[in-house]
Parts: C-alpha cells; sequence; structure tokens
DNA sequence: GTCTATAAATGGATAGAC
DNA sequence: GTCTATCCATTTATAGAC
C-alpha cells in the first residue's frame, strides 16, 4: 500500500511541517526518511516552493474532505463542533504536531507570495466551515453568542489554533481544557429569547 | 539615545522573531539592520543559541513588566483584561508580527532544550497573569465562567496567540472581532446566581 | 568591540549517467 | 525515477589583526 512516491512526499513533508516548519526541515531530512536520494525529490518537486503548494494543496483538500464530511451529516450543531474538535484532538493526542495551518502561519513572511495566497483559502475554508455550524447551532438553540456566526467563527478558530500551540509546548492536556472552556461558553443559560 | 549594542541586537533579534521566526532570520540579517558584521554579534553572542536565550529573558522580562503593571492597579478585573488585550492589538496593530511567544512555539521542536525551558517559563508567566484577573472578576461579578480560573486563563491565552495569528495573514480585524467575542463570552448574563 | 578572512557544514538546485 | 557528482549560496562559527 505504499502510494505513490509523489503522494507518499507530500504525505511527510506535510508531518515534517506540523512537526518543524516549513522552513526548518530540508530536502535532506526528506530524504531519509524515505531511503532515496535528494536529487529524486528535485525530479518530483523541482523547486522546494513546488513541494510547499503542494502540501497545502493536500491540506486544502484533506479540510474540505473532513469538513463536507461533518457538515453534510443530518446531526445536531454540536454533534459537528464536537466532530470538528475531535480532529483537533487527535492532531494534539498524536504527539509532537500543531496544525499544518498554524505552522505556516508563523512563516507567513518567509513564505513566498504563492503560498500565502494558497493558505488563506485554507484559512478561508475553515472559517466558513464553522461559520455555518455556529449559524445552525444558534438558530436550533443549542448556542448561545452575540454577534455574527462568523465573528463567532474567528475566535473558535483562533481558540483551536492557539491551544494546540500550547499543548504541544507546555502540557497536552491543554487543549481538552480550552475545548471545554470554549464549548462551555457557547452552551445557551437562562438568557431571554434573544436570538 | 542608541542603547548599547547587545540591548539593541536583542530587540532587532525580537522584532525579527516576530516577522520571520528563529530559524528564519540570520546573523546576516541582523547585521545589516545594524550595519556591522557577521563576526561582530558573534562576540555578544557566540552561538545562535546563546542570542535564543537573551531574546527569551528579554521577552520574560517585558511580559513580568507589563502584567505587573496591570495587575498591580487598583480597579477592575474588567479594566486589567482590556488593558491586557491592548498588548496584543498593539502588537497586531503594529504590521506583520505575531506575538514572539506563539513565534517560538511554532519552533519547538527545532529549539535547543534550554530555549524550550525558558519558553515555557514565559507560558507560565501568562497563564497565571490571566488566572489572577479571571478569579478576582469572577468574585466581583463581572466575569462569568465555569470551571476553574485557569481552564479560563487557558482558553483566553489560547485565543489571543490564535487570533494574532490570523490577523497577520488574513485580515488585521479579525484580532479585535475575536477579542470582540471573547469578551462577550465572559459577561455575566441572566443566570442564576452560582458562582 | 569591530573588523577581515576563512573554515566547515548545510541547503537548494542542476547535469547527466543508468 | 533514481542515482552520483557537483555547484553555488548561505549559515553558523572561529582566528586573529586593529
Amino acid at each position: 500500500m505504499v502510494a505513490d512516491r509523489k503522494t507518499e512526499l507530500i504525505r511527510i513533508a506535510t508531518e515534517l511541517v506540523m512537526q518543524n516548519g516549513f522552513d526548518s526541515f530540508s530536502y535532506s531530512d526528506l530524504a531519509k526518511h524515505l531511503n532515496i536520494r535528494k536529487a529524486s525529490i528535485h525530479h518530483h518537486f523541482p523547486k522546494k516552493q513546488d513541494l510547499g503548494l503542494a502540501i497545502l494543496d493536500q491540506v486544502k483538500g484533506s479540510c474540505a474532505d473532513h469538513f463536507q464530511c461533518i457538515s453534510s451529516q443530518s446531526i445536531s450543531a454540536s454533534k459537528k463542533l464536537d466532530l470538528a474538535f475531535n480532529l483537533g484532538r487527535d492532531l494534539c493526542d498524536s504527539g509532537n504536531r500543531i496544525c499544518p495551518v498554524g505552522s505556516f502561519q508563523a512563516e507567513f513572511n518567509v513564505i513566498p507570495p504563492s503560498m500565502q495566497t494558497k493558505l488563506r483559502e485554507i484559512e478561508d475554508l475553515e472559517i466558513d466551515f464553522f461559520t455555518k455550524i455556529l449559524d445552525q447551532g444558534r438558530k436550533e438553540g443549542c448556542f448561545h453568542f452575540q454577534g455574527t456566526p462568523r465573528d463567532e467563527a474567528l475566535f473558535v478558530v483562533s481558540t483551536l489554533k492557539g491551544a494546540l500551540q500550547y499543548a504541544r509546548t507546555h502540557d497536552k492536556s491543554i487543549f481538552a481544557k480550552a475545548v471545554n472552556q470554549l464549548k462551555r461558553s457557547l452552551k445557551p443559560q437562562a438568557t431571554p429569547a434573544a436570538a
């Protein structure tokens, strides 16, 4: 089941982005993981920027798939949000990794414009995904928040990304704790029926 | 008012960490900014790790000062939180930068253990700072949240760090929007006096 | 404390054989 | 598609003159 080389290269490169960052892994690192030579990687991805774009395309596709899978289900917004949080939890539990989007964000000023653009597209996917869930949830009455669903989505993704970073450097349990507080903040309390 | 060279080096290096990341700036970059040669920097900081530790020490001291300045005031927790958020807002408005702590976090696996340890100390400062404000605020009745003040502090710092990253890559206004939702989530609503 | 010069290693990239 | 070999630029780092 060793997928074709190109796919495998992207898979491992994505792994290295999550662990070390795009600028901090080299073709040499990648070559060692696959037990091939650097030049072979250049055959598939002549420039590192080409590899970077391929990684981002893969991440974008993966995000789109996961989001589509969750969004299309006929379940409550609350359950959808839990499924989304599970994606972050799994990443966190796998150890030593942060979200690839967060990793590229931190290097934003040192990646080429083509990669910056692609990164923003993934961010849009994330934000739109949470916006819809939050909108659905408020209409269903399972979430309470003021302001627009989009602003609340910005709040949610920010929390998730930040929590993943603290979880890796400080204490794995931080992710679950932060997410739990986030979920509590969304719980409707004894409020006037204003929504 | 050109502070001594060592101080100036740390200041500019911190700037480069916030803009590009620790691994993505070189002694050459730093030397150009100060119009001196690389070797002169090695005189002050023989190894890059020495410079990294000096940056982290400076950040730690700066955090401690800011936090102390805010914490020691006789004002409401709500006002203290606003002052803290203003620190992030200023960073965000200054353009092209993220929090140095967030930048180092993203590179956690590629910095030496001595720097990892120092970074964790800064994270502890941040978390303790927000823990105290949130605890004070809940007692005063100006904040509402369930769970421990510390868990809520983890939630708050995660949101802030994540929002800074999205603000830089995507849209500056994201920081204010995310923080606004965060503040709203802390506002006590018509709740039973359970706290 | 800063400089020139240079070492040693690494990283990205190419040419050309197999 | 992978290899060896090599190039060139960069990066960290040191030696030693001023």
